[in-house]
DNA sequence: TTATGTATATCACTACACTGATACACGTAA
DNA sequence: TTACGTGTATCAGTGTAGTGATATACATAA
């Protein structure tokens, strides 16, 4: 039940700094259920090296979790999930994903899809890609 | 058939350079046909003041378009759509919104959202915000 | 023609944010 | 103690945004 680096996706050129992705996916899965109170964040480094970024960038995202209070800095060990975020309930989680779907179906009309032809390309991704 | 600065969503604190989200929004405007040869672009200053940014971020951002041949710089008047981008089809469209679609799943997967529940998201935002 | 007003874009400079390399301090385990 | 694992302080390089001043284009009126 504990998290892998290779669950996290990081897009370094998407233009959204590093940190601030490794951050919104910590949340994510905090409030996703994917981690409880106790278990441990993968270590800097280890993140670091498996993300393909350095490891100063990974301690700057854990600082400002620990800062939120969301993770405790246990020395010599890593990072502790600290919060219990009880885990939102699924109207909550729905909303957190609404600002990135709107951007992305606003996307879709600016490059002139319909409805449907949106609908198409989330629906294939979903096929392609099972749970 | 003219493009508005409020059909463009800039979001300052979402991370992503501003001059980024306005290139990448012309270029979708482009590949959607809302922009013709000939056409203009809105001058920096109405954009820069309507999006609530600095005149010189649009600026940066128009420049970065000319570098590219897609617009032109017609000094006095402003910035004329010179690229034919040939509108792309359908599923050249859908290819360059794929991405978006895709960092979206993510996210509700990460939320540990079944695919009901982010299918029902999208569906939601769709219908409460008819094209 | 010449002068003026108003629109346009842009240059120079400053401040701040992000990333990465290196070296370090501290804790754990054998 | 020794070896290894943790996080991090500092500094340099680069990119981004904003401020203020400036240059250009054009319409209009004297």
């Amino acid at each position: 039940m504990t998290i892998l680096p290779s669950q996290f996706e990081i897009h370094p050129s998407s233009g959204v700094p590093i940190y601030r992705q490794v951050i919104e996916q910590v949340r994510a899965f905090l409030l996703g259920g994917h981690l409880q109170v106790g278990e441990m964040l993968p270590s800097v480094r280890q993140m670091a090296s498996e993300l393909g970024v350095n490891p100063m960038t990974i301690s700057k995202a854990y600082a400002r979790l620990e800062v939120e209070g969301v993770v405790e800095r246990v020395r010599g060990k890593g990072m502790m999930i600290k919060l219990q975020t009880t885990s939102g309930n699924v109207k909550q989680r729905q909303s957190e994903l609404s600002s990135a779907v709107r951007s992305a179906i606003l996307r879709g009309r600016q490059l002139g899809l319909s409805d449907q032809q949106i609908l198409h390309v989330v629906n294939k991704f979903l096929k392609e890609n099972p749970q």
